[in-house]
DNA sequence: GATGAATGAGGCTTCATTCAT
DNA sequence: TATGAATGAAGCCTCATTCAT
C-alpha cells in the first residue's frame, strides 16, 4: 500500500513507540527528544511534524494508550452482568495489562503524574472514562440492592483506582517483580472491595 | 535568646517552610531556586549552606515532614487496641494530616513522585515506617481472629494507602474543595477495609 | 560547493580562530564561552556542537596548532643535515612561528600553563614531538662527534626550548614588541648552545 | 613575648604558609580561601585582615619568597667575582632552592603564570632583580673580556633563566623526581651557557 | 515530508568577600 | 583582633524547538 497517510501513520507509530521506551527508562524531565527520535530512527526535527511539543508527545501517547485500554476494559467486562464478577474482572484486567505492557504501564502511572499541565490543567477524560466503568458497576450493584447505598461510587472509585495503581507502581518499582503476584494482587484487592460494599444480608462465594 | 544554634535552625526553617510552598505552587522542575530564596527572605546562596542542592531540599523536606506524619500518627493510634477502631483512626488521621497541611501534602504527593532519585534510587524509609503501622494494624487484626487470615498484609496496605493517597491527591487538586469531604472520604474507605477484612463471622456496628 | 562536510568545517574553523583570539586577549578563566560565540559569529550553544566544554576547546587549539607546529618545523629542517645548521634553524623558525601566530603563540604559551588539568594530567604528546626533535639533533650532533658526548640530551632539550619559549612569552607580553628582536634573539640564542655544545676541537664559523 | 605586633606577624606567616602549600597542591584558581583559611586554622574573614584579596595573597606570597631567594642568591655569590664561577653558581644554587622549598617552587613557577594581572599588569620588579643578577654577571665577564661582546645580556639572561625554569618545573610536574638530577642539570647548562659565551680564546677548565 | 545543524534562553551552583557580633 | 554566616554576582552548559535545504 503506498497510502500516504499510512505512511505517515507508520512513522507516527515509530514516533509513539519509541517516546514510550524513552519516557519509561529514563522519565519525561531525563528523556531528550533526540533520544527518542535516535530510537526512532527518525529526525529530531520530524517529531515536530506529528506532535506538538515534547509534553504534547506525552500527552499524545497517553490518549492512545488509553482508548486500547477503555476497548481492552469494556471487552473484558462484555456479557459480565453480576456486579460482584466485574469488580472482579476489573481488577484482573486492570493489572493483566499492566503486566503486558510495561512500558507503557510504567509512563503513565509514574510519568504523567509529574506533569504540571497534565495534573492541573489538562483534564483527562479518557482517564474519567476508564474510572467511570468501575463506579457504575458500583452505581448498578446499588440499583440492584447487591451493594450498599451509601457508599459514595466516587469515592469508591478513586480508592480502588488508587490502590490498584499503587499495587501496580510497586511492581513497576520492584528490581524483583517475583515478590508482587498482579493476579494474588487483582483477587485480594477485589475481594476486599467487594465484601466491604455489600450489603449486610449478602454473603459472598469466594471465586472459584 | 542568643543561642547561635538557634539562629542557624530558624533560617533552616524559613527555608524548608518556603521550599514547601514554592514547590506546591509551581512543582519541582518550575521552581527556581532563587524563588525559594526571595520567598524566604534569604540569598540564593544561604540555601547551599543548608543544602547540598535543590533535590537534596526536596528530599529534606520529605524526610522532615514523614518524621511530623509518624509521630502524628503514632500519637492518633495511642491508647487505642481495637485493630477496627485504629483502621478508622489511620484513614481520618491520614486525611486530617493533608488539610491542615495542603503544601506540604502537595509536596509529597505529588511532586515526589516527579524525581526519578526518588523513585528508583531513594529508598522512602520514612514512608515505609508510616505505611508499616498499618500493614501491623492488619497483622494484628488476624492474630486476634478479627480480620481473616488470607488477607496479604502487605497487599491490604498498598491498596489502603493507595486509596487514601488518591483521594488526597485529587483533593488537593480540585479548584473547588468542598466537592470531596475528607472525612466522610476517610470514613467510607475504612469501612470498607474493615468490612472487606472482617472474618465471616465478625459483625460491624458502624461508629456511631 | 555545497558539500556539507565543508560546512561543518568551516564552522569549526570559526570558532577556532575566536577562541585563540580571545583567550589570547583575556586569558582563559575571564573568557567567556558566549565571547567566543559572538566573535565567531556563532551561537553559543553552536560551540558545544563541536567541543565538549570549554576545556576540551583549548586542548583542541593546542593540539590542532601543534600538528601546524610540527609540520612546519619539520618542513623547515628538511634537506638540512648538519646538527649545527639544524640547532639555527630550529631556534629561528620557532621565533617566526610566534611572530606570525602572536594570538596562538600567547595562548600556547601562557594560558596552557594555566590549566591544572594540561598540567598535570593532559599528557601533551604533540609538545614532546616538537621537543624530540630537537633532542634528536643534539644526539645526531654527537653521534657524528659534532657535540660533546657528555651532554644529556633531555637537559639540553628542556634548556633550549625553555629559553626560546621565555623569551617568545617576554616578546608576547611586551607593549612594545620592537625591543626584543626575535631574529637576533634565535640567533644569540643559538649559537651559545652551538657553541657550549661543540666538542673542544671544533671552531666555528658564525653563520654568514 | 606578648608582643601584639609579633602575633599579628604570626598569624600572617601562618596564612602564608598554608597558601603555599594550597596553591601548590591545587592551582590559584582551585584553591579556595576557604581551604587556605582551614589549613591556617584562622577563619576566612582572618585572611582579609592581612591580605586585601585572594590575588593580593598571591602576590603577596611571590615578594615575600623572592626577598628569600634574592637574598639567598646574593649570599651565594659573595666573594666570588669569576664571572664563569658565578654563572655555575647561579644555576647550582638556583636548583637548589626549587628542591629544599618545592611548594614555593610550584607555586612561583606555575601557578604565577596563571594569574592574567600578574603577567600584564603587576611588573614583577623581584623578579627583574633577580634575573639582572644574572645579566650582571653577563655585563661585567664581557667588560673583563671573558665573554664575547656581542652577547646581548638580556637575551641570554631570558634564555638562562627560562631554561633553569623549564627543567624546574618538569622536575617539579614530574611523578618520580629521580628522573631528573637537579645537581647535574644544572652543571650542564651552566657549562652550555659558559662555554657559549666565552670569547674564542679562552678555554675552559671544568669545574673540579 | 524529512532532515539535523543551529539556535539561545534559562537556571543551578560556586565561592570570594563582607560585616555584625 | 577574630569570627564565620551570609551574601549575590556571574557563567557554563543543556536541550526543546526552528527552519533552510
Amino acid at each position: 500500500m503506498a497510502d500516504p497517510n499510512r505512511r505517515r501513520t507508520e512513522k507516527r507509530d515509530l514516533i509513539t513507540e519509541a517516546a514510550v521506551d524513552v519516557f519509561a527508562e529514563k522519565g519525561f524531565h531525563q528523556a531528550r527528544v533526540s533520544d527518542i527520535a535516535r530510537r526512532a530512527g527518525v529526525a529530531d526535527g520530524t517529531i515536530y511534524l506529528y506532535f506538538k511539543n515534547k509534553e504534547d508527545l506525552l500527552l499524545s501517547i497517553f490518549e492512545e494508550k488509553m482508548d486500547v485500554l477503555l476497548d481492552g476494559m469494556r471487552e473484558a467486562l462484555e456479557g459480565v452482568d453480576d456486579p460482584v464478577e466485574r469488580v472482579r474482572r476489573f481488577a484482573r484486567h486492570h493489572f493483566r495489562q499492566v503486566r503486558e505492557n510495561r512500558s507503557a504501564a510504567e509512563v503513565l502511572q509514574v510519568e504523567l503524574r509529574l506533569s504540571n499541565k497534565f495534573l492541573k490543567e489538562y483534564r483527562p477524560e479518557k482517564l474519567w472514562a476508564y474510572l467511570n466503568i468501575f463506579a457504575n458497576i458500583v452505581r448498578d450493584g446499588q440499583a440492584s440492592g447487591v451493594f450498599r447505598p451509601d457508599i459514595d461510587p466516587f469515592i469508591a472509585m478513586w480508592g480502588f483506582f488508587g490502590g490498584l495503581d499503587e499495587i501496580a507502581m510497586q511492581w513497576v518499582l520492584a528490581r524483583n517483580q517475583q515478590r508482587i503476584q498482579l493476579e494474588e494482587a487483582a483477587r485480594q484487592v477485589a475481594e476486599i472491595y467487594i465484601r466491604g460494599m455489600l450489603t449486610n444480608t449478602q454473603t459472598t462465594s469466594e471465586e472459584p
